[in-house]
RNA sequence: GCGGGUGUAGCUUAAUGGUAAAGCCCCUGCCUUCCAAGCAGGAUACGUGGGUUCGAUUCCCAUCACCCGCUCCA
């Protein structure tokens, strides 16, 4: 399939349109259109009916553990700037970079040390970025072939002072460039700002700098007590949350893939550490098998376990669930949900400030002052389980999903193009997004075959009776296949059809947009009908 | 951020330094008894901003957006 194809159909049928388009559009930022807006609210709606509504605290399900409570949170986007700190997105989201004009490269300017020399008359300051104990050893290398001197020459290097960051430098004109070839090829530092920042107050100022949530997940932690204290919940459970975050990605591109502007479902399951181990491996299966239950086929999706050196440095585990999106490159896949053990980090952040790995545990990471660097709460994130007797930090299993990437591979999946005979028996060429039922924009049409003859008139009475537990379309215009065909291109499942007979017998013609079949049923049971097949009970 | 490509109607495409064309879609009417039928009529476009020119959709510059590759991606 085409993804050119499918964004042309997103658009001209209102599935997704881009940002601010009348003014040129702006990159990263999407829009859903009349049925992309239906479209995305079902997969979110899928996602809260069966993880929280839905779900059965009471029975053990498949491949659980232990029965489980779940419960739902929707936090502010805003939240204390502390937050962020603890949980390190703070230093980890603001990045000072330099160019390099020749080479094309781009370095954490922080990360970049160098070493000033003399040499035949030139002073300059040469870098790398070499992660060694010696770096030293590595600049004189740089230092011979820069000079164009032979190592018994190295008597002719004068170095000038230790080895030092790259912001101790105040001129970037004399500074050559880990790669580069000559001197003064760096652009001066420019700030990364990966989180969203803005002003709370009228009369703001930079001390009121706030920020957009990158995740909602630090708004589940924070409240961790509070959901306790208040819902009679006992761990294990879990919190979901659905809702808008914010990064300001170097390049979005790949369609509403990666946007700047996105929203998460995300579920934080805090349990016994005893026990997350096999959590970890429940909400993982849990998740993927979602996925397929809502028509992602099994070809195109994967569960892809991260390597212990891609953890991050506070996980335990981590799968992301992936997804053959048709922009990728054939084999590669994008992630829709990463399922992660997070342990105790986080709820463990927010009680004693920002965390860093020390060696095979964590610790809190220390400012120049020997206080810590971003200071927790204080608040105690313990939990005490009155059966067992036991008190401890939940661990956490994180399993979080893009909203609208996980709309986007339902689109791509639905999108397919087929022949199938016309009137006259020759094959034509038809578009059919085949959404499964649940998460289809419409959920059945309702015509009449010809607009006369008292069919109208019942054809208006079925949708309105339809109209009241569905989202059903009525359609009157034109010949009889062309509404099909409307119909099969936004993915609409059912069409109900009243014809001359139905005056004669009051039945109806119901159509499945797959097979093209059609059966004859009562007008009384339409309701009951179209219920059955979308529930599929 | 860099390099290359592309921007004409809702969609797909044409032509042009001097009135911008077509098909599909859409709307109105007629006709229509099951898979994009027919007839008549209608609406809608040169991404944005500058410049050159008597005149720019066309040439030049910038900008925005999209696509491809590189870079980046907690």
């Amino acid at each position: 399939m085409e993804m050119e194809k499918l964004v042309s159909l997103c658009k001209r049928r209102g599935f997704v349109f881009q940002s601010s388009e009348i003014y040129g559009g702006l990159r990263g930022f999407w829009d859903y259109g009349p049925l992309g807006v239906e479209l995305k609210r079902n997969v979110k709606e899928a996602w809260w009916r069966d993880m929280v509504a839905g779900h059965d605290d009471i029975a053990t399900l498949p491949g659980a553990p232990t029965p489980y409570d779940m419960t739902g949170l929707d936090c502010s986007i805003i939240m204390h700037p502390q937050v962020w700190k603890c949980s390190g997105h703070f230093d980890l989201f603001h990045d000072f970079m330099v160019d390099c004009r020749e080479t094309k490269g781009r370095y954490r300017y922080d990360q970049v040390k160098g070493r000033w020399v003399e040499a035949k008359g030139k002073t300059v300051f040469l870098t790398t970025i070499a992660d060694t104990d010696d770096p030293a050893k590595v600049l004189e290398q740089r230092a011979l072939k820069f000079f164009d001197l032979r190592a018994k020459q190295a008597e002719q290097l004068q170095w000038k002072g230790e080895v030092v960051a790259l912001p101790t430098v105040q001129d970037l004109s004399q500074v050559l460039a880990p790669d580069a070839k000559e001197v003064g090829t760096l652009t001066p530092p420019r700030e990364f700002n990966l989180m969203f920042k803005t002003i709370v107050g009228a009369l703001g100022s930079d001390e009121d700098a706030a920020f957009l949530r990158p995740e909602t997940a630090q708004g589940i932690f924070v409240n961790f007590k509070n959901v306790c204290d208040s819902s009679r919940v006992k761990v294990p459970f879990g919190i979901a949350q659905i809702g808008k975050s914010f990064r300001n990605e170097i390049t979005p591109k790949q369609f509403t893939f990666r946007s700047r502007e996105f929203e998460q479902m995300e579920i934080e399951f805090f349990c016994n550490p005893k026990q997350s181990a096999d959590w970890y491996r429940y909400w993982r299966d849990r998740r993927f098998q979602w996925y397929l239950d809502l028509g992602l086929s099994r070809e195109r999706l994967q569960m892809r376990e991260h390597e212990a050196a891609e953890l991050a440095h506070y996980s335990v585990g981590t799968a992301d669930i992936e997804y053959a999106f048709p922009f990728l490159p054939p084999g590669e896949f994008g992630e829709l949900e990463g399922v992660a053990h997070r342990a105790d980090f986080d709820l463990r952040s927010h009680m004693e400030g920002k965390l860093v790995k020390q060696g095979n545990g964590l610790s809190v990471e220390l400012g120049p002052d020997g206080k810590p660097r971003h200071k927790g709460s204080g608040k105690d994130m313990s939990y005490f389980d009155e059966i067992t007797r036991e008190k401890f930090i939940p661990h956490v299993i994180e399993p979080s999903a893009g909203a609208d990437r996980g709309t986007l591979a339902f689109l791509c999946e639905a999108y397919s193009e087929e022949k199938v005979p016309d009137a006259s028996g020759k094959l034509e060429e038809r578009t059919v997004m085949r959404f499964h039922p649940r998460l289809a924009p419409i959920k059945a049409a309702i015509f009449p075959l010809v607009n006369k003859e008292g069919m109208p008139e019942m054809a208006s009475e079925i949708y309105r009776a339809l109209k009241k537990q569905f989202n059903v379309f009525y359609d009157d215009k034109g010949a009889v296949g062309r509404r099909y065909r409307r119909q099969d291109e936004v993915g609409t499942p059912y069409c109900i059809t009243v014809d001359g007979q139905s005056i004669q017998d009051q039945t109806v013609t119901i159509r499945d947009r797959d097979s093209l079949k059609q059966e004859r049923i009562k007008v009384a049971d339409a309701v009951e009908e179209v219920r059955k097949r979308i529930t599929g009970c």
